[in-house]
DNA sequence: GGACTTTGTTCGAATGTCGAACTATCAGTT
DNA sequence: AACTGATAGTTCGACATTCGAACAAAGTCC
């Protein structure tokens, strides 16, 4: 039951009803494709003549292609249809503190090509690199036309509607106008986002198939902490899209003191520089916002990778971490009841340590048995959730609901 | 950008456009009343033959009515139209552990009559009191048919998809059937909701004319802390109608213990209890649950009344509670970013004494400058923000975008 | 009274759904 | 090989709606 803004709605003209059923029936064959018209027609309880006419519209703009014909016990056999995923590209591009990573997808959030950098901290020089490698990785894989655009996540606040980059500590970033400067570097549209969000559009968008999953929130544990909250169907982005940011509640006003000022943030307690803090003694300890690069020195990874070797300090820290987390994830769940959380980053390459400590902590916290119960879902390894989501930020609005009323 | 649900979708129909135009125009005649059918074809862009055509739909099924002709500078003199409110309405009804409120209006929220009475633990012993006072209220205020349902306001969770009350601890019931039960009784539709978010449904539709606020936050402070959320101009339940619990989560580890169990809750900081009880200087005391009547003694409004007359501990109690307030309120600006807060609740009545705490505790935890800087409104007194919301939920789908795709 | 302006209605063209009739294609049976 | 029954896909007229222009209604100004 959404209210219409009266100062900024949509209504309907006379090919509105068609948009609508066009959209249904792209998202229907996405869904179970391989799928005849006479399929689509008694899923929609809609006549087979419109189908016919709506497919034929869908494969004249080239979202969709027919197939084989398929097999029926009787009777004339159905023509199969399929979504025009795989022919059709996006490149994804994620900045981080230590490196930046380059993609070419198809739609489907399938791999063509990967690379990476050393992220470079100037904004301009960032931009001439991006959009030299840009333009050779599509040169290089695809024909002329064939990418349809840019989607770039960064670590930081983002402003939607100009595009600028509003603050990103990790980066010592402060409005910055990367979206326009790549665009038109690349001259493709590009797409940006912050990287919980975009997460969580990989998860909406290009998770499993038959993931009907309305109400989520993804959590990132990396430098920082954050949330990507899916609710209803929709992102969930805020006034001013900085919706997410639980990573700066507090869990204890005697905790440890987080790189943002304040005392006990979930960040404090549960970053990859918080864990490796509590593993080796010591406060946090600012090494943003210099312009040298960060002293190579013990990585998560490495400190996973003593655990499992046994040792026991490394282990202790890290299920602590992960019990942290689970208090922090008791939080939401109380605060927005998903149906389920993904967890993203570092930390859940070792799950198998974790995963107890994680759900123990959502037990202290969570309200009601349901709550308590909410499935958490690691990310799978090399998922590269951050660069799906920058496809999906290019992909996704071919198939979104369309905007009315 | 929505998804769309595959499996629960709504395809356009030949009458699919008209229905979206026509609840675009209904909500336009409803903000910006008296308005003439030339003045909403240029605010939709769309010829004026349309608009005839809609309105006269809208005038034979009761929506909207004409009224006088206004007056032009030049030309023919517009007719303008109203939306028929005053002569639709509603019963709301707002179940408390210690009153019960009934509440007649219209469609607009104005109230006609209203009547209270002891709060009734027993369910079916509720139920027939409450189907007494509502037949009656009816019948002595309007004619047969006028009345157009009952919006039903408890303090527990509700199963949106059964009307049961899934767990109301105030008033100890588990798995309640009270909405079929009333329906029966009364004979009308009874909708049923909780009340932290049917507050923040009153605020979204009968709140200030003009008030197009999208994406905020109403929390409410009585014997329990609780909020709803609106987002993208939609209310936010969750997975299973429980999201908005705020109040238990944690403040503070080594905070007091809450009744539900758990240590330095919210809730535990900020509830009406819990404000007496930092006042009294003792633990919070649970007085649900058994089915005598609570203990008569000091309540939040005698607490504030001792502050204004210079008890110093009394308006130091008070300020405490505000002070965390602000911070929880903190954690919500951090992980929702909405635009507004609203506060409901007894303690709204002592707003010039907490606000500047309030604030205070939101600029120890928000993030942002420009989260620190959300407006935070308290509820006006005598405003019945429950009452309110109850009302909404029977005239609220009369105005909704209509579900489409 | 006439020119001009604005409101509200009417009507044919364009676009879309609805439902039924029609064609195409297949498996099994005679 | 022809017949039968079933299913897939297309075509076409009826109905619903927007779109745009023409038209009637009702005012002001000179």
């Amino acid at each position: 039951m959404r209210k219409i803004d009266t100062r900024d709605f949509q209504r309907a003209t006379r090919t509105t009803s068609r948009e609508i059923n066009r959209r249904i029936v792209l998202n229907l064959v996405r869904e179970h494709q391989p799928v005849s018209r006479a399929d689509l027609a008694r899923r929609m309880e809609i006549g087979r003549g419109v189908v016919t006419s709506i497919i034929q519209e869908l494969i004249e703009t080239g979202a969709i292609y027919e197939g084989a014909t398929g097999h029926a016990p009787r009777g004339r056999r159905p023509t199969m249809l399929f979504v025009r995923t795989q022919d059709r590209f996006a490149v994804a591009v994620d900045v981080r503190f230590s490196r930046s990573f380059v993609m070419l997808s198809d739609f489907a959030g399938n791999e063509l090509a990967l690379e990476s950098f050393e992220t470079i901290f100037d904004p301009r020089a960032l931009v001439a690199e991006l959009t030299h490698r840009i333009n050779a990785m599509v040169a290089a894989h695809l024909g002329v036309g064939a990418c349809e655009g840019v989607g770039l996540v960064v670590p930081g606040m983002v402003d939607r509607s100009t595009g600028r980059v509003l603050m990103a500590p990790q980066l010592g970033w402060r409005d910055v106008d990367i979206r326009d400067m790549l665009a038109e570097g690349v001259g493709l549209p590009v797409h940006i986002e912050n990287a919980p969000m975009a997460c969580a559009l990989a998860q909406m968008w290009l998770g499993q198939r038959g993931n009907h999953n309305d109400n989520f929130v993804y959590v990132t544990v990396s430098d920082g902490v954050g949330a990507g909250i899916v609710m209803n169907g929709q992102l969930i982005r805020g006034a001013t899209n900085s919706a997410g940011e639980f990573g700066h509640n507090s869990l204890d006003p005697a905790g440890p003191q987080c790189l943002c000022g304040a005392l006990g943030c979930w960040e404090a307690f549960t970053s990859n520089q918080a864990t490796l803090s509590r593993y080796l003694g010591r406060e946090l300890v600012p090494v943003w916002g210099t312009s040298v690069h960060p002293p190579v020195t013990l990585t998560i990874e490495d400190l996973i990778g003593r655990a499992r070797q046994g040792d026991q300090r490394a282990a202790s820290a890290i299920v602590t971490t992960g019990h942290h987390l689970g208090i922090g994830i008791g939080h939401i769940v109380n605060a927005l009841n998903p149906s389920q959380i993904f967890v993203g980053g570092e930390i859940t390459a070792a799950w198998d340590l974790i995963g107890s400590a994680v759900r123990e902590g959502i037990l202290e916290r969570a309200l009601t048995p349901g709550g308590a119960a909410t499935p958490v879902t690691p990310e799978q390894l090399g998922g590269h959730p951050r660069l799906r989501g920058a496809t999906a930020l290019v992909a996704a609005p071919h198939f979104a609901a369309p905007r009315v009323a």
